[in-house]
DNA sequence: ACCTCCGAAATGTTCGAACATTTTCCATAT
DNA sequence: ATATGGAAAATGTTCGAACATTTCGGAGGT
């Protein structure tokens, strides 16, 4: 009986439930690890993917890598010209301000419904994850990528938390993917965000004030804050940016 | 010197130029054609997609085939699981009412944007895509493709005019995505449109109205005309679509 | 009659080699 | 020196076979 048992034990946790989607393909791993590398930015924009390469860093064949990468150009993380290859997409200044503009239209939008909507379960989920996010230690160093990643998370969920009741499937999936794309930019200056006191103290009384204003269901009031917090966001992003494009272009004027 | 230039003129005709981009590779042919095929429903909501079936079907081999299908997963087209294989996305009516609810924001955004920004080119593109969606023929049956898809590309390109000088790629972009999903709804009823002498002189109506407010600058006027006309169409389809699935759920009450 | 187990068939996945295209680079001519 | 042509290398693409997983169906037991 106890033989029975253990293995009937065994052979359920080796099944798959009918709802269970881990999925554990090659394509599939290959796909989360990429999306991840490139929106971290590891994957610098503009460059080439060359499939031999990456097969040899990722530890998989050509075949998943292909499939891989298929889905990331569909998400415009990832450009490919036949026979030429595959190249990380790159970054604009045109872009990042299109970007910008939509996710504001399209986040208040969403929070809007989310606030007529929502339920008490909602309003938790934003507490806890707010709770979350201010609990995440700030980024000393641009190396220090755990503690990037954590934080880029719990931020994400932060966000996805509010809009999470507006009840719109597509509305949800856009939002993600401009926030995915978003990250790209945000990425590359998280740590000046962190090393300014005044800055991150500003954008945690961001965070607090959003949350407050949704879980009390103030809709102008939330969604001007966001709209704001999105705009002050664009606008240390844009700067830095405009900054480092600058001194890429032009040579250093002053210590070359 | 004759065969020189002849040499030469054929070479030219074979090199690719720099900004070419047709991309003859066998992957990204079938992912047009199988994208083609699941808009335009002949392959079914639900069915699985196997693969040496597709295959023989579209004579390519499975490695592109899978490219293809990935691309076509990330678009919402197609789902996958793990190991078990693709299968083309289900239509319901929950989806149709969120596209349908999105499209009206987005496409109205769109649209103001470009009446604020369009210049004489993109009135006279207005102009020339309803021309050509006038001119296009109904379709007198469901097996009629060649007339369904050439008035199903004249509309799409109509509604695209109106909405091209919004200098905003990505919510061009995400009208894209809606308007692909939506056809797929609305090519199971086209024939319901064409069918009715009222409804088919009301939907050219709302056109020739809507071009025209448009290209006049009437902004509020041309966003009420497309919203209430993306209404009028989700109407028939929905209409159109409970009365399939009824059929399909209850057996007939009186021919049965 | 129902359930469980197990093997066979079907199907999905992955690899390595063969093939095609693009890119690089060097020899040659102007 | 620069431009041209074309081999050689690098790279992208595709195929067919091998492998893994899932699904189907029947044998055996309760």
């Amino acid at each position: 009986m106890c033989r029975d048992a253990l293995g009937a034990e065994l052979s359920l946790s080796l099944q798959r439930v009918p709802g269970d989607d881990d999925a554990p393909t090659l394509g599939l791993e290959a796909y989360a690890r990429l999306r991840r590398d490139l929106i971290a930015g590891q994957l610098p924009p503009g460059q080439r993917l060359r499939l031999r390469q990456l097969s040899a860093a990722y530890g998989v064949g050509i075949a998943p890598l292909r499939e891989a990468l298929s889905r990331l150009v569909s998400e415009q993380l990832v450009r490919v010209e036949g026979n030429r290859g595959y190249t990380v997409a790159p970054l604009s200044l045109e872009d990042l301000h299109d970007l910008c503009r939509l996710r504001i239209d399209l986040g208040c939008s969403a929070l809007r419904q989310s606030i007529a909507r929502g339920d008490a379960d909602w309003e938790a989920e934003i507490l806890a994850a707010l709770h979350r996010l201010e609990r995440a230690p700030l980024p000393a160093s641009h190396e220090d990528r755990v503690t990037i990643d954590q934080w880029e998370q719990r931020h994400d969920r932060f966000h996805a938390s509010l809009i999470a009741a507006c009840r719109s499937p597509w509305l949800i999936h856009f939002c993600d993917v401009l926030s995915d794309h978003f990250q790209r930019y945000r990425r590359a200056v998280i740590v000046v965000t962190a090393g300014s006191q005044e800055l991150s103290r500003r954008v945690r009384e961001e965070h607090r004030t959003l949350a407050e204003a949704t879980v009390s269901r103030e809709a102008d009031r939330a969604a001007n804050i966001l709209a704001r917090h999105f705009e002050g966001s664009l606008d240390v992003v844009a700067r830095n940016y405009e900054a480092v494009t600058r001194s890429l272009r032009a040579p250093a004027p002053a210590d070359g």
